[in-house]
DNA sequence: GCCAACGTTGGC
DNA sequence: GCCAACGTTGGC
């Protein structure tokens, strides 16, 4: 099966891409995602082995900072359970989860990031579900154009 | 810090 | 089921 290409966005205040390198195994799980649309993504289509675009919101500047891969596909995101998490959702239980997560691990960071502002310069790019308004989603779809594109302005 | 966009909640 | 109020995201 086709490998999928995906964007996830995290505020480097909270977790940025050093803090992934400097996780064991530069891996991590990508949990705390409360959005039904971004659930169905780490539920249902992002599969072990997809590429990843690692994004930093909030920042300056915002920008693509490298690539990860997925290494574990979707299973229920356990911080839903603990009620000392600030994830917490009494909604969900682990014999019904609502909330879902990926493991990735980073496969490389950018020599140069890759902004938002430049992603807007490219007219390859000027589909690209990130740049459309008003689009909120932390995980997000990205397709193999797009993603060997943002590959080489990262070079 | 501001505010547009948009998701969620809850009264009816 | 509608929709106003409210909360959150995220670029600027």
């Amino acid at each position: 099966m086709a490998i999928s290409y995906w964007l996830m966005k995290s505020e480097p205040s909270a977790f940025s891409i050093e803090d992934l390198k400097n996780s064991e195994g530069k891996t991590t799980y990508w949990n705390g995602v409360r959005n039904y649309q971004a659930r169905n993504f780490l539920r249902d289509e992002i599969k072990k082995g997809d590429k990843v675009l690692f994004y930093h919101s909030n920042a300056e500047p915002t920008a693509a900072v490298g690539v990860c891969e997925v290494v574990k596909s979707g299973y229920p995101d356990y911080t839903a359970f603990d009620p000392e998490s600030k994830y917490f959702d009494p909604k969900s239980t682990p014999d019904n989860p609502t909330w879902y997560m990926v493991d990735i691990k980073l496969k490389s960071v950018f020599k140069k990031a890759v902004t938002l502002e430049q992603m807007r310069m490219n007219s390859k790019l000027k589909e690209m579900k990130l740049l459309q308004r008003g689009n909120r989603l932390s995980v997000l779809p990205v397709t193999k154009e797009e993603f060997d594109t943002i590959l080489k302005m990262g070079e």
